[in-house]
DNA sequence: AATGAATGAGCTTTCATTCAT
DNA sequence: AATGAATGAAAGCTCATTCAT
């Protein structure tokens, strides 16, 4: 039997659950549009046509557009985190956790391109309050790399590099195909564009006695 | 003693001049606005006010606000080449010229801050036509890098990488400083940041046997 | 009792009346104005005004500025046709149908004055394929005088005169009203404009031997 | 010997005479604009484009771009008014001297044609002074035409028409061939246009004993 | 909760007009 | 007398935002 308070809160999570999924919808139809016809498209009108819902609608969710956008790159970014968290879990040695972390960012880049170059198309636009969060999603998604670096060095496997840099670098490294994709592709795959990035990142850093063990990351380099 | 014909040519000359200085006046003006602001938020008015004419004057220098745009992200790639190609020339050693023209870019991109973020957030804004104009000039502007990679791996300095690979990946860690400033000046100055990617570039791809020779470039990692 | 449906019949109903009634609000302003000036010193802002809507409003129901001096013109010459039909039914002598059509046409455009003056003026700066339609409904509500006079002239009452011209040269003279009132006026009412005219067009193509049939058109010319 | 007011007269004679080129050469200008891209195309910018002159020049010889439009309009009405008292004074008998009337005026629409349609489409524009001189224009021009009629009525050729209205219809066929060519010439030419109507306007009111002496005129309706 | 008609500020662009040269 | 660079008001049009239903 339920409590009072017991049915108000399920009438709350109920109502927050629809929130959450009308938010969501949202979302999606202005990442949809975002990646069909890029951000000059993005009105509300547009975004509502998308969504099959009414103007009127989103501001019910939304206090304004700003705020739209702010949470559609925000979202993004977030999805960056969870995915990229994934695929480091398994490897236990580190050189080849950074490997893994940047071929996890690579693979979301690859998957979510237009929406990446979101943030570095509209991040001017946003309030400097908002502005600051979606940089600290960023620095946050380079967690895992730099987590994995740190630990790298400590067990003397690289030379003694700054890992805040040496991680930046990856990450930036990885988003740089959404943004130079033109240029990259005129002569190389996305594989290889992963494979060869993390040879040259490895090769870089790589402690001498230790290249040997990493020859199939290194490739030519080796 | 002047010639008719000289006369015509003098006023020819000081009407192109004047013309040249109200572009120049006009090109500075949106390119401090578009740097601080993207396209979407400057108005014609308020590139007008920013260069102290009226907004009926812009119409006269450029046919619309797509071609300004377009021309202000000319002018800074142009800028660009012209300007790195210099402190390329006296450095006979090709590593040393890498890190040259690698250090040229960093020091052009510090200088012109703003304006460089420009290509990356407005080149998808773009005509079709004035995108590939802008591509053009990007990749023109990598070559003395490329120049320079190519050479040093035909003289046995380097390991054999993918010259336009290689290049690029410079050309862009120097386009970064513009773009993540606010995250690397957390711990670096820009001469730091420059110092570290000469070593971390070099580094990856230099043969044992030379590394000695460029313990000054590699810093820690020699 | 309502069905579903029924109810959702009723609010598309509801609705498309409200889409009419706004139209033909916005139309009426229109042509107000357009009649008293041209296309070209009349604004959008001119039209909301005088409808007493806001600017944004307009371009809900019309496209774009021609787009609504286009159906204005339509509208008017829609209003022209319909009008016209009636009068001309009542009459079986077809030399009196003749009569009773231009007198048609002469009532319509001196209720609707300003309108009718609009396709004269306005005509030359429609897009080519709005020009043809507006030229087919001129021609069209020409129809019922062309009919008449065709078979007056098969029935010999009249002499053989093409009827394309004859039909044409009265429904533009009906025309003419509007456009040079401003002359005739200083010496006849419009009801001796219109008398006199059906004289004259009579006189000048009825056989000798069947004007005596029609002298109280003829007048004075009989 | 000149006396020095002599001088002045010339010196002033000759001014005149250079502000009445540069006016014509501006009018020409204008009036070439309007044959060739409608009078949307005149913009002063274009009308000084046309006449090979400054923009600035204009605004010498004509106060402001209405008064130029005004002036062009005038221009070519003072044109139908020359041109068309010629062709008439050869001709003794007054019925012949409407035809001939009536010709010319045909003749000189079918050249102007498009700066004919131009009094009809501007004259909403003109300032209301502008449009009495306009209107003037046009109703000295139909001066032979009535003197003719009026005469031929006095010698009893024709009908009691009123001359006023009997002319000013003629006029406004004349005209109307500008206005509506796209109708008529789909199955007449211009020249039996204007054979037709001269055969139904003096149709409508030769008296029947004369008819047999203008056969050639009435062609058909003879 | 949901709609979408209505608003109006603000944008890009044009062009008659002025005035220093 | 002649130029044309410069101005700025005003046009057409868009779209974020509101609010009666």
């Amino acid at each position: 039997m339920q409590t009072s308070e017991a049915r108000i809160d399920a009438a709350e999570a109920a109502r927050t659950a629809l929130v959450d999924s009308r938010r969501r919808q949202l979302l999606n139809a202005a990442a949809r549009l975002l990646g069909r016809a890029g951000s000059q498209s993005v009105s509300m009108q547009n975004v509502a046509d998308e969504a099959g819902v009414s103007v009127g609608l989103i501001y019910r969710y939304f206090g304004n557009k700003q705020e739209l956008v702010q949470a559609v790159i925000e979202d993004v970014l977030h999805e960056f985190s969870v995915r990229v968290a994934e695929p480091v879990q398994d490897e236990a040695d580190p050189v080849r956790r950074i490997a893994a972390a940047f071929a996890g960012y690579c693979s979301v880049v690859q998957e979510l391109r237009d929406a990446a170059v979101l943030a570095y198309q509209e991040s001017k636009t946003l309030e400097p309050e908002g502005r600051e969060t979606v940089k600290d999603l960023e620095v946050e998604s380079a967690e895992p790399l730099m987590a994995a670096t740190r630990e790298a060095i400590h067990a003397g496997l690289l030379r003694d590099v700054n890992p805040r840099l040496f991680a930046y670098d990856l990450l930036t490294t990885a988003h740089l195909w959404a943004l130079k994709r033109w240029y990259f592709s005129r002569f190389m795959t996305h594989g290889e564009y992963v494979a060869q990035h993390t040879a040259l990142s490895l090769s870089s850093v790589l402690r001498p006695e230790h290249r040997a063990d990493y020859a199939d990351l290194l490739g030519p380099l080796a």
